[in-house]
RNA sequence: GCGACGGUCGUCCAGUUUGGUCUAGGACAUCAGAUUGCCAAUCUGGUAACCCGGGUUCAAAUCCCGGCUGUCGCACCA
C-alpha cells in the first residue's frame, strides 16, 4: 500500500473524511466530508494559522459571502478569461478545446475570445470530424470552470466564488477605513470556494469544494524595501527553486541580496508562511518555494512562488504565493466605478494599493500533514502513531482507568469531567490497556492519563508519551499545568 | 470528458470464469459479557456488505444495458 492508501484507509476508519453523501449512486466527485476528527484538526489548524500569521502581524480578517455578483467576476477577468469553448462530438461524446482543435488540424489562428458562430464556421468550411469516430460536431458552447447559481424567482446571474480573495478586493475600501487601515494591510479570510474541476481526484487534492486560507497584503509598490518588521525574519531559511528546479538553501536576507526574492515585503511573508508551516509537524526539508516561469503564472500574477511538499505522490502546491500588483483593484475599480485608491498615511500620499498574496489551500495542507505525521513503529508490533503536533491533535489527552471496578472507573470519569472544560479529551474504559493506548496514538493523541490503585491512594495519575511511550506519575491537581505546558512549547 | 481496468460488512479480501449448494465466507476493526490488570493477550456471543437503476431468467453478487464512482493514462487544472 502506499502512503496515500494508508492515509486513505485511516481517513475513513477514524472519521477524519470521507466522501459527500456517499450513500447515494448519484453522489459527484471532487466533494468530501470532514468527520469528528477532521473537524477538530482542521479547527486547530486555523487557529495555528491565526496565531502565527493574523495575529502575528496584525491583519484583518473577514468573512465573506460564497454567492457573488456577476460583476465581480467580471472585473476579476474570470468571465472574460475562463470560459473555454467547447466542442462535442454528436456521436461518441468526446469533447475539445474547439480552439485548439481547429488551430492543431487546419492551422488557422484561433483565438480563444473569437466569438462563438465564427467558430462554428470555421468547423463548417474545413467539414471538420470527431478524430476519435469520424461523427459530426455540435455548435460551440462554453465552459466555464465557476458554478453558476441563480438569485431569486428570476433566476439572476451569481457565481460561487472560485478563489476567496476577491470578497476581499470588494471589501477593501470599507475594511481598510473603518478600520483605520496602514499599509502594508493583511486582511485574511477562511472559507470555501468553488471550481468546477473536469476530473477531480485523490480525495482532499482536488476537489470542487474546498476551503482556502486566503491573506492578501495590501501595500504601497513604492515602498516595498521600506518595511521594518523584516528584521524579525531576516535570518529564517528558505528553500528556494527557480525555473530550473535548482534549489537554494538562504536566510530571506540573502534572498534578496542574491536577488532571488525581489523585495522585503514578498520576502517577509513568504519567511512567515515557512514559520506557520514549520509548526505545523511537516517536514520543511521536503518543502520549497517554486518560482513559476511566465507560462506557468496565473494571469493576474506578474511574481509567482508556489510553496510546495514532497508527498508520496509526488510534488504538492500547498500555497500560492501571487504579487498580483494593482490587478485587482484597478479591474475592481473600473468595472464599479469606485474610487479605490487610499492615502498612505506614513506620507499622505494617495496610491492605488498593489497586492501580494499568500493563497493556501487548506484541505491540502491537512492531507500533507497527516502524511508527513504518519509513522509505523516497527519495534512495537507495527504500531501506527500520527506524530501530531499536540496543538493540531483532534484529541489531546486520553483518560483511562486501568479498570473499572474498585472505583478507579468513578475516578476517571471525574478526572475526565474536569479536563474536557478545556481540552479536547476522551475517556475510554473498555478493553485491554494497551488497545486503548494503541487507538489513541493512531488519532494522533499525543498523552494518555491512566488512572490506577495508586490513584485512589495518593491522587497521582501516569501520564504516558505517544512517541516514546515511556510514562512519569504526576499530581492529578498538575494535570492542569502539564497540559498548558505541553501546547506552548512544542 | 475520453480510454483501459475495477466497485462485495467500518477496512482488506474470497465468491463472478461455468447463474442455483450464497440464508454471501474469512481476517482485522467494532460492540457486549467473562478473565487479566500498564502496552494490539485469551475465551464466548453479537452487529455489519453484493455501488445505483433497468433488463434477461423458474432463479442474478455472478449475464446484458445505462448511470455514478475509484485507480491509471490522455486531456484539463485561474
Amino acid at each position: 500500500m502506499t502512503n496515500y492508501e494508508l492515509i486513505m484507509k485511516l481517513a475513513l476508519e477514524r472519521g477524519f473524511y470521507f466522501p459527500s453523501c456517499e450513500i447515494y449512486g448519484d453522489a459527484q466527485a471532487g466533494f468530501w466530508e470532514y468527520g469528528p476528527r477532521g473537524v477538530s484538526m482542521k479547527n486547530k489548524f486555523i487557529e495555528l494559522w491565526r496565531r502565527e500569521l493574523v495575529r502575528r502581524d496584525g491583519m484583518l480578517e473577514i468573512d465573506g459571502s460564497q454567492v457573488m455578483s456577476k460583476s465581480v467576476f467580471v472585473a476579476s477577468g474570470h468571465i472574460g478569461n475562463f470560459t473555454d469553448p467547447i466542442i462535442k462530438c454528436t456521436k461518441c461524446n468526446s469533447t475539445f478545446r474547439a480552439d485548439r482543435y481547429i488551430s492543431e488540424k487546419t492551422g488557422e489562428n484561433v483565438p480563444e475570445r473569437m466569438p462563438d458562430e465564427e467558430i462554428d464556421q470555421l468547423i463548417k468550411k474545413h467539414e471538420l470530424k470527431c478524430q476519435n469516430c469520424k461523427g459530426d460536431f455540435g455548435n460551440v458552447s462554453r465552459f466555464n470552470m465557476m458554478f453558476r447559481v441563480g438569485i431569486g424567482p428570476a433566476a439572476e446571474e451569481a457565481y460561487l466564488r472560485p478563489e476567496t480573495c476577491q470578497t476581499i478586493f470588494v471589501d477593501f475600501a470599507r475594511v481598510f477605513k473603518t478600520m483605520r487601515g496602514k499599509l502594508p494591510l493583511g486582511i485574511a479570510q477562511i472559507g470555501k470556494s468553488f471550481r468546477n474541476e473536469i476530473a477531480p481526484r485523490q480525495s482532499l487534492l482536488r476537489l470542487r469544494e474546498f476551503y482556502q486560507a486566503e491573506i492578501e497584503v495590501f501595500c504601497n509598490p513604492n515602498k516595498l524595501d521600506d518595511l521594518p518588521r523584516f528584521e524579525e525574519v531576516k535570518n529564517t531559511v528558505l528553500n528556494i527553486s527557480d525555473e530550473s528546479s535548482t534549489v537554494n538553501q538562504v536566510t530571506a536576507e540573502e534572498a534578496i541580496q542574491k536577488g532571488i526574492l525581489p523585495n522585503k515585503l514578498v520576502a517577509y511573508y513568504l519567511a512567515l508562511l515557512n514559520e506557520f508551516y514549520s509548526k505545523t509537524g511537516i517536514d520543511m526539508k521536503r518543502t520549497r518555494f517554486r518560482r513559476l516561469s511566465d507560462e506557468d503564472k496565473a494571469f493576474y500574477a506578474s511574481i509567482a512562488f508556489d510553496f510546495e511538499v514532497e508527498t508520496s505522490i509526488g510534488w504538492l502546491e500547498l500555497v500560492a504565493c501571487n504579487y498580483r500588483s494593482d490587478y485587482d483593484l484597478k479591474g475592481h475599480s473600473a468595472t464599479s466605478k469606485q474610487n479605490l485608491e487610499v492615502i498612505d498615511p506614513s506620507d499622505q500620499t494617495k496610491v492605488l494599493p498593489h497586492i501580494f498574496e499568500l493563497s493556501m489551500g487548506i484541505d491540502r495542507s491537512l492531507y500533507t500533514i497527516l502524511e508527513h505525521c504518519y509513522f509505523q513503529d516497527f519495534e512495537h508490533e507495527n504500531r501506527l502513531v500520527l506524530k501530531l503536533k499536540p496543538y493540531l491533535a483532534p484529541i489531546l489527552v486520553g483518560v483511562l482507568p486501568l479498570m473499572t471496578k474498585d472505583g478507579l472507573a468513578a475516578k476517571a470519569e471525574g478526572i475526565y469531567a474536569d479536563l474536557k472544560q478545556d481540552y479536547d479529551t476522551f475517556l475510554d474504559e473498555s478493553g485491554s490497556i494497551g488497545r486503548r493506548y494503541r487507538r489513541l496514538e493512531e488519532i494522533g493523541t499525543p498523552f494518555a492519563v491512566t488512572i490506577d490503585k495508586t490513584t485512589m491512594e495518593d491522587d497521582t495519575v501516569t501520564v504516558r508519551d505517544r512517541d516514546s511511550m515511556q510514562q512519569k506519575r504526576i499530581q492529578i491537581s498538575q494535570l492542569n499545568n502539564f497540559l498548558q505546558g505541553a501546547l506552548k512549547d512544542s
